[in-house]
DNA sequence: ATTTAATATTCCCTTGAAGGAATATTCCCG
DNA sequence: CGGGAATATTCCTTCAAGGGAATATTAAAT
């Protein structure tokens, strides 16, 4: 994840919006506009550029085009997070150790 | 999160390598400004943007202010991450489930 | 083959974000 | 107090993103 098309995609409303409405699952461009109450053409603009952030997948049923989570997406973003977090953690880790030797001593040279 | 400014903070891709650089601990306007070879100035409105996003904070010494990484804003996206892909893990183990009660029945009744 | 539903694309316009350059502010030091 | 370093802010200009409206495309149904 070097990636900011993906932040650029999720930085807009309507588009946050849309990944929260397709938390559940799938569904098609009407269903989408309809809910977030955005014109059909404006929900198809938000889905291309989901789409090819990446963030989202189309598969096509008829006339119907059904656009989903795309998993690799959030698996990566979780994975960059914890790239930086997980730094805090060991930082932690040795303040815990730390603390644990110092605890160690106060029992061998009590007062 | 409901919150889009911080991801509108992390799009930019001058932004973005801020946090990169912040991950080590915090640094200067102007260390950052030289390792990112971008001038002072925007230097500064970035860092400006990833502060009222609260992705960063700052604290001031002497002369010079410090930068860093504001632990709560990873935190929070990391929640929001895990309140989407754990639906998806809630599947899993669902299907998990099922296949367990298939291998059972196959046992019981062999061929 | 024509019509209709669902979706995508195009064109135009407006607004906001980002960079450059200059300037203001803050703080330390002599 | 005056000078200089570090940082913030302002003004201006440019460019791209987003909305509206109209139109094109695709596929189903009759």
């Amino acid at each position: 994840m070097n990636n900011t098309n993906v932040f650029s995609a999720l930085a807009e409303p309507n588009r946050f919006q849309i990944v929260e409405l397709l938390r559940r699952g799938p569904l098609t461009v009407g269903e989408i506009s309809e809910r977030l109450a955005i014109r059909q053409p404006q929900a198809s603009k938000h889905l291309r550029v989901l789409l090819e952030a990446g963030v989202v997948e189309v598969h096509a049923e008829a006339n119907r085009r059904f656009y989903g989570l795309r998993r690799e997406s959030f698996q990566e973003m979780e994975d960059w997070l914890k790239s930086i977090t997980e730094v805090w953690e060991e930082r932690l880790d040795r303040l815990e150790q730390y603390l644990q030797v110092m605890k160690e001593n106060q029992k061998q040279r009590p007062e």
